[in-house]
DNA sequence: TATAGTTATCTAGATTAATAGACATTAAGG
DNA sequence: CCTTAATGTCTATTAATCTAGATAACTATA
């Protein structure tokens, strides 16, 4: 409930805990914001309070009142998600999330599709591990990945992700203990079919594609993967090449 | 300046600010509050409105108003300075403050007290190096330490504090990648003479006195040490033993 | 088309926050 | 003892916030 007397105005109160609540995911199913009479009975204030705090919201952007319909929520704010020479991924997101989840959708094993191959240094028709996977903030999914392994060094990747729900937990049971990024390349596309699926998202949302390689310490090209962001979910963040920060322990 | 039409209420704004520059430090000089007209004039509002401002500090007990004198800073809100297996001081105290300084009184290599032999495992009259430090946050003086190291293993190790202004960052530079605590005391008594002088603080005030050692991995001990915090600014928290909380923040 | 559910707008009043000014009270110092 | 410089108290006024209720406008749906 709000806190009167306290020097904060109740609109305002409102209008912090909806934003949160919103970029919380919690009114994912539908949408739409609740009534305007359904607010001010959870609140315990009137109607008008939460008027004021709803003008706030539209004014950042943040939903958009439709008369007749309710309010629909137009945008969240969005995760930065940091891209360097050791990208990680929960790691990356830190503390923005209280909870990361990563799921997998489906593995299998077959030849490496021509451009993977090339990138991966493999010759053509080398066979590779393909997994999907969906990641999670706290409930809301922000990207949906393929990754390709070679599959003579990683036949067991999959079950070692299934296990761990983490790439770097996953490598590190397969005996890399770390590994760095050799490149990110960065596309936007339309969503569609899958992707607009698990990601949840409506037609002519926008999604952000990273293709990335990373190798292990020796150079050797060990992952590739094809990283598909909600554009409305996330930034991507280029940061400086950061090599000191090696001697940290590895946290899962 | 303050800012209006936000929801916050002017005397709340202003005694938030107003908290946060006791905790500074920003008024040790005197120990006083500004006059209601001088502040009521530097934020740009009507004396009531400080006065409202002033009144909840006041409720907090952290200032007292004085008819025909002024408004004395009564306390501050107490640093939390976590103990346990791993304490490190400038990462225990994270983000409660923004600047956190140690700083070298004198430093000299002598024969260990019998107490200090004891404590590390030495034979009677083993010289060591003692080195007096302050440790401030954000300006503020918050305690003093005299450290013990058996100088045969750690010679330079006032030369290395000097320069990383760190014991953790010293003992790394000599070789100790990492150290845990094996005991600490707990116990509390007068300020006076150096301490009082160092601490900033007025005769009666209270000292929490930490003694603490700590030992390599192997479980050498390797240094000894007698912490003197100012107890009107510091909590200590005894926390419960975790091994694996490591190196997680980046604090440099 | 009628109805239900929703947001938009208006008026009125109560409460809280902020401004303005006058004067009382207290303590320290010349 | 008087002056000065503070805080304490009071009244009055204005602006912002919150409540209350009524009604209009709009959308989707039966």
């Amino acid at each position: 409930m709000v806190e009167r007397q306290t020097g904060v105005a109740l609109w305002r109160q409102i209008a912090d805990r909806m934003r949160l609540a919103i970029n919380n995911g919690d009114f994912d199913e539908t949408g739409m914001m609740p009534p305007e009479t359904v607010l001010a009975a959870r609140f315990g204030v009137n109607r008008h309070t939460v008027r004021s705090a709803m003008a706030t919201l539209a004014d950042e952007g943040i939903v958009r009142a439709i008369q007749g319909v309710g309010t629909r929520i137009e945008r969240r704010d969005r995760l930065r998600f940091p891209i360097s020479r050791r990208t990680r991924f929960s790691q990356g997101l830190g503390n923005q999330a209280r909870e990361i989840e990563g799921r997998m959708l489906e593995a299998d094993t077959d030849v490496a599709p021509a451009l993977v191959a090339q990138a991966l240094g493999l010759a053509a028709g080398t066979p590779c591990v393909r997994m999907e996977t969906v990641n999670s903030a706290d409930k809301r999914p922000i990207s949906r990945a393929t990754h390709y392994f070679p599959s003579e060094r990683f036949a067991g990747i999959a079950e070692a992700y299934e296990k761990t729900r983490s790439i770097t937990a996953a490598l590190r049971e397969l005996g890399v203990s770390d590994y760095v990024r050799r490149s990110t390349e960065i596309s936007a596309i339309h969503a569609e079919g899958d992707d607009m699926r698990h990601l949840k998202l409506s037609p002519g949302a926008i999604i952000l594609v990273a293709t990335a390689i990373n190798t292990d310490l020796a150079g050797m090209p060990i992952q590739y993967s094809r990283t598909r962001f909600a554009a409305d979910r996330v930034k991507l963040t280029v940061e400086p090449e950061n090599d000191d920060i090696g001697d940290l322990g590895q946290s899962a």
